[in-house]
DNA sequence: TGTAATACTGCATATTTACGCAGTATGCAA
DNA sequence: TTGCATACTGCGTAAATATGCAGTATTACA
């Protein structure tokens, strides 16, 4: 009889866990009892008092939601990432700023890997013949420098464009694959309001 | 220019996102600035607030624990869906058999919608007036059938290929977009070799 | 019948936690 | 220099949250 949970027992540690995955966080007395209806949070306590006897729930006493599922919820095996999708560019503000933000997206942490990555809605051809198109979702790593023929993101006139990046001693060339588009030179001594902020590592379109 | 996160923001952002795979409810403030060595949680309500600028965490004011990292906005793990991604093909067998799975990736199931969806491994140049290039991933969903210009995938002795597709009457024909393929006529009263398995409804590409 | 386990209410209290305010220090750019 | 963003301390307070105690029904079962 000890080892089988009661129906009410069943639906709140369905409820716990769930809260689990979809908050990020455990739920508190009140949550749960607001859930189903209880008018006192303590009837709460004794089903969950029953549910840690069965061995299915731990608690960690005077913490803030300090429920834990044996159950244990695998998002450390998750092998995707949410990445900002940034659609256009506000005026001076971080490109990642919630300004930019279209939403958020999910990609394979596998295939796109490291620290904060991003993605960006890509306007206009210039990148045509390297197969990235207009309204394309480009993968981008942060970094200010690159190497020679990668792809790179430039803020130019306020405008996030792609371009192949070139190196010549002291001097940058920037690239369009688009011939109708003239390059790009940044001289490391004229001040230039160019700005490279990261690298494309990948494309995602959707048709 | 603070595109990115400073080492210590993002050091933050970790120990975070950690504590919630690994406890199942995010840090408060005082843990934070436990981790970290901060005689104040006032350290890390600061650092919080820049990072929150940045767009990478959400915070549900007067909650217990009541921040959220990218990785949990929305339904977090249900944000993805794991397809296979198919390598080659294999004669004789169903296309998502077993024998030619190369992996299964994981991709944003609002962007690439349908059931039983996978993923193909696309081989030449075939499409490349497209953008599509050789060793991109194509987001495929079965069917029969497209629609006239609709990028499909078919099974052309032995091999998937991506052509264009167009219906005249009873006709199908199939075109690439590179002109150095000839097209491919389907005659619905001629027994032929070549199926249709699918349509692109997405590309990812690693660079 | 009685008794034990489950299911629930209500209230008071202690602890945890978040937050507001005031201040210091450092590096960096105009 | 000034100004500004980052980085940090310390204190006080209010809200959120957990817990202790006392009690009532209901159901299952011996």
């Amino acid at each position: 009889m000890a080892t089988v949970l009661t129906q009410k027992q069943r639906a709140i540690l369905d409820f716990i866990n769930l809260h689990i995955q979809t908050e990020g966080r455990p739920p508190t007395l009140k949550e749960i009892a607001k859930r189903f209806g209880y008018a006192s949070d303590n009837s709460v306590r004794t089903h969950l008092r029953l549910i840690h006897k069965k061995g299915l729930l731990k608690k960690e006493p005077n913490k803030a939601r300090g429920l834990k599922t044996s159950e244990f919820f695998g998002i450390s095996s998750l092998n995707s990432v949410n990445i900002p999708l940034i659609g256009t560019i506000a005026a001076g503000k971080p490109i990642t700023a919630l300004e930019n933000l279209e939403k958020y997206i999910s990609v394979d942490r596998e295939l796109f890997k490291g620290n904060d990555i991003f993605a960006l809605r890509i306007k206009g051809d210039s990148m045509k013949g390297a197969g990235i198109n207009d309204g394309d979702i480009a993968i981008i790593h942060p970094q200010n420098d690159a190497e020679n023929g990668e792809i790179v993101v430039a803020i130019i006139e306020e405008e996030a464009t792609l371009k192949y990046f070139y190196k010549e001693g002291d001097r940058v060339i920037l690239k369009a694959s688009n011939p109708l588009y003239a390059d790009i030179n940044i001289d490391s001594t004229s001040g230039s309001d160019v700005k490279i902020i990261g690298k494309v590592i990948g494309l995602i379109r959707k048709l």
